[in-house]
DNA sequence: TGCTAATTATGATTGCAGTCATAATTATGC
DNA sequence: GCATAATTATGACTGCAATCATAATTAGCA
C-alpha cells in the first residue's frame, strides 16, 4: 500500500511475529497503522463456541485493521499471523497526519475502502442468496481477478478448505464434498487436494 | 453527508423520483455523486430467479452509490425510489474536484466508507455464523444504534417482516416467526404486527 | 365507511446442509 | 525414509429453515 521508506522516514517500525501470534483482537483500541511485508495475516471473527469467520486473509504488501484508524472506533475484526512475518506499523496520529499531507495516500486509501465494500457487497450477496457452490464459485472468482491467495504462475489456490468454509459459512464437510463435485463437472481442478482453477 | 448549499453551488441538481423508479443499475457506469434529500431508497442486489437482498434502505440526508466514484468500476448494486422521494446529484468530476478543494470532506467521505464496511464485517459475520434469531438481532440492534430505519420517538421499527428477511438471507415466513417468538421471550415488541424494541 | 391490497400469521411437508464418525491421502519434521 | 500431523474424503443420519398453501390482520384509498 504505501511505501516502506516513505513509512520509515515517518516513524515506523518493523515487528517480527511468530505463527499463532495475535497481532490485535476484536474489540480493541487501535494504535497503529499496519502493513504486511511478508508472511500471512489472518484477519477473523470469533464467537462464543469457537466458530471462525474469516473476513479475509491478507498477503505480503497489503494493508488491514485500517477500519477504526478513519471511523475512530474499535478493532472490527481479530488479526493473526498465520505464518513467521513481519509487519511495519505507524503510530495512528503520525498516519493521520501523513495521509493529511499527502492527499494522493489519501486518495488511495479511500479507494481503498470502496474496494472493501464493495468485495463485502458481493459476498453478502452471495451468502444471503446463493447455494453452496455458487458461494464457493463467487468467492474464488473474486479471488482469481484479485490474484490473491492464488498462485501467479501456476493457479493453484492457497487456501484450506477449512479456510474457505470460514470464509463462506459453509461447513468443511460441504466444502469438501462441493468443490469435489465442481471438479467432476470441470470448472475447476484437483490434484492431490490441490485446487487449480 | 455533504451541506446542500454547498452541493448546489457546486453545480449540482435537484430530481425528483416517483416510487418505483429505478435510480441506477448494479453494473452501469457511474456518472453522479448522489444524496437522498427527502424519501426512502433501497440499494439491493436481484439474482436471476429474482431473489432481492437488500444491502441497506437509505434514509434522508444519506448518500448512497458512491463505490464508484472512489474505485472508478461500476456500480455494485442497484438502487430505486421506494416512495416518492427527492435526490441531489453532482457530476463525478465535479464531486472529485469538491473532496480535492475540502479535504476535511474528503475525511468525512473516508470515514463513512469505513463505517460501511464496519458493517458488512459485523454482517457477514452475522450471516456466516448465526442462527436466525441472533441474525436478526445483529441487524435490529445496528440499526438502532444508528437510528436507521427506527422512528426516533416511539422505537417504531420501519421495516416490514420482508425487507428484513432481505437483509438477512433468511424467508419472510422464517422471519414472521422469529420475531413472534423474540416476543414471547420479551427481546421485542409486536403490536399490530410493528415491531417495537 | 367499506373495499382491495399488502402484510403478518400459521400449519404441513420436504430437502439439503450440518453433524458425527471414520478412513484415506498429503504434508511436514526428524 | 519413516512417523506424525494436517488435510481431504466419504457415509449415515438428523434437524431446521425453506417451501407451499391458506388464513387472518392491518393499511391505504376512493
Amino acid at each position: 500500500m504505501v511505501d516502506i521508506d516513505l513509512l520509515l522516514a515517518w516513524g515506523a517500525t518493523y515487528k517480527k511475529l511468530d505463527p499463532g501470534e495475535i497481532i490485535f483482537k476484536e474489540g480493541a483500541s487501535c494504535q497503529f497503522y499496519m502493513q504486511l511485508v511478508s508472511g500471512s495475516v489472518k484477519w477473523f471473527n470469533i464467537d462464543e463456541d469457537g466458530k471462525e469467520y474469516i473476513q479475509t486473509i491478507i498477503e505480503a504488501g497489503e494493508c488491514f485493521g485500517e477500519i477504526p484508524l478513519f471511523d475512530g472506533g474499535t478493532y472490527a475484526a481479530t488479526a493473526i499471523a498465520e505464518s513467521s512475518t513481519m509487519i511495519i506499523r505507524l503510530s495512528k496520529s503520525s498516519f493521520l497526519q501523513l495521509i493529511r499531507d499527502n492527499p494522493d495516500i489519501h486518495f488511495a486509501f479511500t479507494k481503498l475502502l470502496a474496494k472493501r465494500v464493495r468485495f463485502k457487497f458481493l459476498l453478502l450477496k452471495s451468502l444471503a442468496l446463493q447455494a453452496p457452490e455458487a458461494r464457493i464459485a463467487t468467492l474464488l472468482n473474486y479471488l482469481k481477478k484479485e490474484h490473491k491467495n492464488f498462485c501467479p504462475e501456476c493457479n493453484q489456490l492457497n487456501l484450506t478448505r477449512q479456510q474457505i468454509a470460514d470464509m463462506t459459512g459453509l461447513r468443511v464437510e460441504t466444502v469438501i464434498r462441493t468443490i469435489r463435485s465442481m471438479h467432476e463437472k470441470g470448472v475447476l481442478t484437483i490434484d492431490k487436494g490441490k485446487v487449480y482453477c
